[in-house]
DNA sequence: TAATTGAGTACCATTTTAGTCCTGTATAAA
DNA sequence: TTTATACAGGACTAAAATGGTACTCAATTA
């Protein structure tokens, strides 16, 4: 499925509706009520964001959240990143990489490359794409450059 | 993360591997032991596998398991189709698409966009990348072609 | 008919995820 | 200075997904 979690939608779900009224400070109640969703919830979402630097949060009467910088220089992999922690499709993909099965396993690099275009691919998408109603157009992905198709079934 | 699950990762060597030696059919045990994974976690994926299309099962002495189409007609996407279902970054990108928060939601539509490019991507790899130690080429991504980066910050 | 090998099902343990609650602390306004 | 507002942090629970195992049945071949 390679889903992202539902917190993570969530999170999408907020910054979009934070980013539509940059402005103001946005209350995790007010925000709660605006996108439908359970307070406590919305509020371990923002203290996330919070802590991953897509927010900034001031206390006290007035206060609220804000974005820490505009809506087009935060991007879709930020947002994933900031719940689930970094984009990587495989164990191996991630910077420990403390995988036993390096030796048998024979994937791990071309996973690797392809976990890389994903995140490069998420990294292109800004919370302003995302919250703007506007359709987006990604770029269709031509056929891969193959350096060798017919070289495996050999 | 974006991960795969564990047992995807399994597929995903256990095809590399059928598809090194794709000639002969491959018992579960020989797998199992070819890529170090415990026997019966093997079996059971390779189950998905054939149930999915990927594979073709011969039952009975000198039995065992092969390809059911050549590697480069079998893609990243196949395979964790297999095991987790369609790839779909969100609920509603989904078929069934019985999200209640449509209307509040205000991303949906981008986000569906961002996961069929991903699924694209996906689709362009296929197993005789993944089995091949031979680096893949992905194109790399250009800046998505944006519709108006600046009209959420009204 | 015996040995081999996959098919199907059921089950359990673990981990992850989601959601809630409570207490503490900073801030602003009265 | 007091009070109401609102975030911070952590602990806790419930539910679900995941991973792994075991057992029995069915098919094939020698």
């Amino acid at each position: 499925m390679l889903k992202l979690s539902r917190l993570t939608d969530y999170a999408a779900v907020v910054m979009a509706q934070i980013a539509r009224h940059p402005e103001a400070p946005h209350a995790a109640a007010e925000l709660a009520e605006a996108v439908q969703l359970p307070h406590p919830t919305v509020s371990k979402t923002l203290k996330m964001l919070v802590k991953a630097g897509l927010l900034v949060s001031q206390r006290g009467a007035q206060g609220g959240y804000r974005l820490a910088r505009p809506a087009y220089q935060i991007t879709a992999a930020d947002i994933i990143a900031a719940i689930e922690g970094p984009v990587a499709m495989t164990e191996c993909s991630q910077a420990e990489g403390d995988c036993e099965l390096v030796d048998t396993c024979g994937v791990a690099d071309n996973w690797q490359r392809v976990s890389l275009a994903m995140r490069t691919l998420l990294e292109s998408v800004t919370l302003s794409h995302l919250a703007d109603a506007t359709p987006i157009k990604l770029p269709v992905q031509l056929p891969i450059q193959s350096v060798s198709v017919s070289a495996v079934s050999a």
